[in-house]
DNA sequence: AGCCAGGCACCGC
DNA sequence: GCGGTGCATGGC
């Protein structure tokens, strides 16, 4: 029993930034709400409990650990004052999601981790994914330790899903989505892909190549680079993005290039933040449904 | 109870 | 190319 120890404290201070929004704005799926306002974060190979109060942050780990990742992984060192000021002026109610939503930062994730987790997410709700994510990394991650009485694992690498087979995907009631993850694992493993080699294409090019994989649409490709490789230009527009663009902006929901033209001349380099913000507000605020 | 979910592949035209 | 449909499963 390796029992995860929460012993050191690192209290930072924070502005433009909820702990709660961030975890729960839909860009990433292991958390955990623990007593007290804490949370419990899972990220490579690291386990964390954070509180928030106020416009204090406390980290449950060395500041050495916190400076190497968690500062990092939380995107602390951006300016989202800037962000969502230069944003709130394009319109009202784009401003007011921001104000609703004014606490949200896009983690940094990984790549991996994104691409399975969002070929996962396709028709399912939220509470549902994390569950399946939570059953791959007990099946085939790496034990991080134990907390509270329960078994924390790592999300698990290509290697370590390569043997695994569709059938296999299935019986952790994967669905329809296990042969998607096999010609994920299967492309990486087999060099077809190099998600590093991803980091140095434009935007069209990377998405380009992960929609080569099967399950892999606009959407989570592009899902995989706003939260996995933190292209922040990039605009993924599911059924909920799609309602706003076609009631508040009046663009042809039905035509993705033209939804995709629309983000890019009118939000910008920052299309990826208004995105978040906008879907963030109306999922939560059931608009649009 | 049944509808539908942070889509996508596949099939007909 | 483009519009319709099936897909696994569980939350609401």
């Amino acid at each position: 029993m390796n029992h995860i120890q929460f012993c050191n404290c690192f209290t930072i201070a924070v502005k433009d930034f909820n702990l709660q929004q961030t975890l729960e704005c839909g860009q990433c799926f292991r958390y955990y709400k623990l007593k007290d306002n804490a949370y419990l974060v899972l990220a490579k190979d690291q386990a964390i409990k954070i509180v928030q109060a106020q416009e204090k942050l406390n980290f449950y780990c060395s500041e050495a650990v916190y400076q190497a990742f968690w500062k990092n992984y939380f995107d602390l060192d951006r300016d989202y004052r800037s962000i969502k000021v230069s944003l709130s002026e394009k319109d009202d109610y784009l401003k007011t999601a921001i104000a609703d939503k004014h606490g949200v930062r896009i983690l940094q994730q990984e790549p991996w981790e994104m691409l399975i987790s969002f070929i996962i997410s396709q028709t399912k709700q939220i509470p549902h994914i994390k569950k399946l994510i939570e059953v791959l990394a007990q099946q085939y991650g790496t034990f991080i330790g134990v907390y509270d009485n329960i078994s924390y694992y790592s999300f698990p690498t290509p290697k370590q899903l390569k043997d695994a087979s569709e059938e296999d995907f299935r019986k952790l009631k994967i669905g329809f989505r296990a042969s998607y993850i096999v010609d994920a694992v299967n492309k990486i493993e087999s060099g077809t892909i190099d998600l590093d080699a991803i980091k140095k294409m434009s935007d069209d090019e990377a998405r380009e190549v992960l929609m080569t994989i099967k399950g892999v649409g606009h959407k989570i490709a592009d899902c995989v680079l706003l939260f996995g490789y933190n292209r922040y230009a990039v605009f993924p527009t599911d059924v909920w993005v799609k309602r706003i663009v076609e009631f508040y902006y009046k663009v042809n929901g039905k035509n993705m290039d033209m939804i995709q033209s629309f983000a890019k001349s009118y939000f910008g380099e920052y299309a990826g933040f208004a995105q978040q913000y906008l879907f963030y507000h109306a999922r939560d605020n059931k608009i649009g449904k």
